[in-house]
DNA sequence: GCCCCTCGTGGAATCGATTCCAATCTTTCT
DNA sequence: AGAAAGATTGGAATCGATTCCACGAGGGGC
């Protein structure tokens, strides 16, 4: 593959010349830039990114560390940062830590010795030694959706605090009383968060949240489905289920049908995430969407801000209550409660 | 951060013999080595990939360019890939074309320049003349799922001429005569396949497939809508309605519940490629399951063998189809016809 | 006791770019 | 005309690793 010294050879100039032509410096004869030119498309020269890297110590690069690439939250997520990694001049390259610690710091490595020019991380735990002290030492960061308490990190996320109420009133205004939560592991914020934004939200309605109606499951499936399968065996299981995140919305509906049960009609199902599908589920899933691909690029701006040695700052924007009709009709017998909360806009 | 002379310095020895330790050449004391350790220890020392890799002239990692990040067949194919290649040591970056030429061309130029020892490609056209250049220089390359014919590259993906046979075996069996398809892009080997393969199968049962019966989509939800809204609005409209991948399936969910109509009952539908979601929808949709987690490793493992010298050779599995209940419950006044063929094990 | 071979080591070149600095050539002003 | 200023240009250093080559020390054989 042809190097600046080839071109510099056909152009007849110096590789200094060249490349100052590539980095269009301002300080080049309009002669010797034709020429270059010329040479560089007659060899079809493409500067060494690799070479360059080293000698400017930037790679124009984004490390993006994912919980799981399956979960089409995260997919979603991934795709609005690269669109405006790209649109500010930078590539991506994606981890997927699977929810697992040692893959999270696996990538958070690699990533960091490829010397990518600013990380965006949404950690799958309370945070490694690792990932610690890579903020501590100054590595651009940002975590987006989930966050490390304590990490001086700017921080872009949504607040389902709103919307949660929202749903608290839904399903108090259709009737039930007995609501479960499926929460996600206790290390990351998004599983706390969500289970007190819930626990709050059923307070207001004087209605508790004993400890059988939570069940800790780990933003995956299959433990939706096991903690579902629990829920049903309780002596009074619960009438609604709500799943924090989408994926283990599918792995309690798993449970249920495997009963013969029908949603709404023997329990009532929400979720946490919107995604496309739940459009087209049996029967669409109401759920709290997020606005993914606003949060996916405010991220990549507050880090490109930071890398670029401008102030990157957190933001968190809120989520919203897509009602749906896993949750059931009004019951016509029952008049509707008096609204205590406006729905968001 | 550091780098090898301060190791160098720290150790009391030279920057190559840090590097004899690092790469773990023979050639090193038992006393020099411990303190090489020490002091990278005591540094936190990692090594600059950078300037390993343009020293090196490799960068152990493998571009991989897939047409649509949002299609979950997509995001499962990165999936495996990017576990198999983290097995043999090799990292993978993502370029997401979503389904768009100058997409895709842009990702294989940024892969490219920065050098990345092999390139997977699932190619959205037939192929640009970079890419095409790309494979002629000697770029070690594979395709996967999709490819570009006329190119001397490896191809891994699946076959579903055995699975549509199936399909319409199926469906013939239901009593549908009146079959239709939503096609892939012209420009997509599998775009081409599917629609021939269902021509042969149907033909095979004595029917054919008249060209309005082949809807032209681009893979994406929206086009998957878009043609069945054309199907249902035809004098005659098809009984089936079979799309070319899970993500037109979806749209042409979405207008066929826009009619008010019910699937089987007013219209049977059936996809490429299975995803779990499709457990899910109203109703289970039937669909021709890829192994797409093998596809994945096997492309991989074709790649690196290419990269290392190795002959990687080109591999063709076979799909299968997963009966659910999109496409009717036999009708018991109808007998079925005798077999013609056995479905796949 | 001397020579040769092996082992361990460091100096220096190298990969492909960028960029400082000095040198040359113009141009302009007095 | 001479000097100063400005415009172009190339040589060389540099980024952080790897690796060839040469050198010195030590051990074994005769």
């Amino acid at each position: 593959m042809a190097s600046i010294k080839d071109v510099a050879a056909e152009a007849g100039v110096s590789a200094a010349t060249v490349s100052r032509v590539l980095n269009d410096h301002p300080s080049v004869s309009a002669h010797a830039r034709t020429r270059v030119q010329a040479a560089v498309a007659a060899l079809g020269y493409r500067p060494n990114a690799v070479a360059r890297s080293l000698r400017t110590d930037q790679t124009h690069t984004l490390g993006l560390v994912i919980s799981d690439v399956l979960n089409p939250y995260f997919t979603e997520l991934a795709r609005s940062v690269e669109e405006e990694a790209r649109a500010l001049g930078y590539s991506v390259i994606i981890g997927n830590a699977d929810e697992r610690p040692d893959l999270q710091d696996h990538h958070v490595r690699n990533l960091l010795d490829r010397r990518i020019d600013g990380l965006l991380v949404s950690p799958t735990d309370g945070g490694s030694p690792l990932m610690l002290e890579a903020a501590h030492a100054g590595t651009p960061m940002v975590f987006v959706d989930r966050w490390i308490p304590g990490v001086d990190v700017p921080v872009v996320r949504a607040d389902g605090r709103a919307a949660v109420r929202d749903l608290v009133e839904h399903l108090h205004g259709l009737g039930h009383r007995r609501l479960a939560i499926i929460a996600g592991p206790a290390a990351t914020t998004t599983g706390l968060e969500r289970v007190e934004a819930f626990r709050e939200a059923l307070r207001a309605y004087g209605l508790g949240l004993p400890d059988a109606y939570v069940g800790r499951g780990d933003f995956q499936a299959e433990s939706g489905r096991r903690v579902t399968e629990g829920f049903l065996d309780l002596p009074e299981p619960p009438q609604v289920v709500f799943a924090a995140d989408n994926l283990m919305a599918l792995g309690a509906l798993d449970a249920i049908r495997a009963r013969g049960m029908r949603v709404p009609g023997d329990i009532a199902l929400a979720a946490f995430d919107d995604v496309r599908w739940f459009v087209h589920t049996d029967p669409p899933v109401t759920a709290i969407a997020q606005p993914t691909g606003e949060l996916g690029r405010a991220a990549v701006r507050a880090l490109t801000a930071r890398i670029e040695g401008r102030p990157g700052a957190s933001l968190t924007l809120p989520a919203r209550l897509v009602v749906r009709r896993s949750c059931g009709a009004p019951p016509s017998a029952v008049p509707p409660p008096p609204p205590v909360r406006r729905r968001m806009p």
